[in-house]
DNA sequence: CATTGTCCCTGGAAGC
DNA sequence: TGCTTCCAGGGACAAT
């Protein structure tokens, strides 16, 4: 499932072979993708456009166009494949380019979501915190957290407090900084914030360097593999050994979201 | 505003 | 073997 170290690891890849390029013509298989206009007007707006940048915004894909932006969110199962030989059964939406690359939005389960707008601005604007980022202090965590009495788990998933992080990243910083999914977020100590803070960059970067993880059907523009989930102590690990304690990885659910985590080690107290 | 539950979606796994 | 049921979870949305 794309989450920031997905996202990224596509924004890096993909940048160096689409940065100057002109779309010349777009392939819609499946019109469900496309938001906010027709899928005629998506077309008239994109073809001729040259692609001048990529950035990512929390899990969002935002390609600066000549005029305007294209924002792509992969949501679980979407991929953007780069001259793609595979045979595309999901095959969704293709950009063909001036210099005969062609850029495949596949999505097995079609949920992933793209649309055309003037500016990344209504992405922008209900996003939180990027972690990454210097805005990502301890000092501005711990007072954004003071006013939350949700699972901690719970925040970590909200796109308007922290961008970027999902299911499996929560999961992992949760357990590096050896917090309990269902603790209160205004209930953690100055020592807890300051581990968990810690972690997310860590555990974020980390993953990022491993080209993200390929859990569900993840691949990066090249059609390969991350290798971040090899790493993972607790996610997706439900029954397997805690590699800290030996104990076992247990799996409850928060939000309708299954959480990972190990009982020993991740105290609730 | 903060929080929580429901819905979307479908292939693969699990169960019978 | 083949059918049915369940499961995964990001984010929009509604309700509280």
């Amino acid at each position: 499932m794309p989450e920031l170290p997905e996202v990224e690891t596509i924004k890096n890849e993909l940048l160096p072979e689409i940065s100057g390029r002109r779309i010349v013509r777009v392939e819609i298989k499946d019109d469900k993708p496309i938001r906010k206009s027709s899928p005629k007007e998506f077309l008239k707006y994109l073809v001729g456009k040259e692609i001048k940048g990529l950035d990512r915004r929390g899990k969002y894909l935002i390609f600066h166009l000549s005029k305007g932006v294209l924002i792509i969110h992969l949501r679980m199962t979407g991929v953007l494949l780069l001259n793609s030989q595979e045979n595309e059964r999901f095959a969704r939406i293709v950009f063909k380019l001036d210099d005969g690359n062609t850029i495949v939005f596949s999505d097995r389960r079609r949920l992933g979501v793209m649309w055309v707008a003037e500016n990344e601005e209504e992405v922008s604007i209900k996003l939180g915190t990027e972690p990454l980022s210097k805005e990502f202090t301890v000092e501005a965590f711990k007072q954004r957290l003071q006013s939350r009495k949700a699972p901690i788990k719970a925040v970590l998933l909200d796109q308007s407090f922290i961008a970027g992080i999902g299911n499996m990243y929560a999961d992992e910083a949760l357990f590096q900084a050896r917090i309990h999914p269902l603790k209160k977020a205004n209930d953690l100590s100055l020592v807890k914030i300051r581990k968990l803070h810690r972690a997310i960059i860590t555990i974020l970067k980390a993953a990022i360097k491993n080209k993200g993880a390929s859990i569900d059907t993840y691949r990066s523009p090249d059609g390969r593999q991350g290798t971040a989930h090899n790493e993972f102590k607790v996610a997706h690990r439900k029954n397997c050994v805690c590699p800290e304690c030996g104990g076992l990885i247990d799996r409850i659910m928060i939000r309708n979201r299954g959480s990972y985590f190990c009982p020993a080690c991740q105290k609730l107290s």
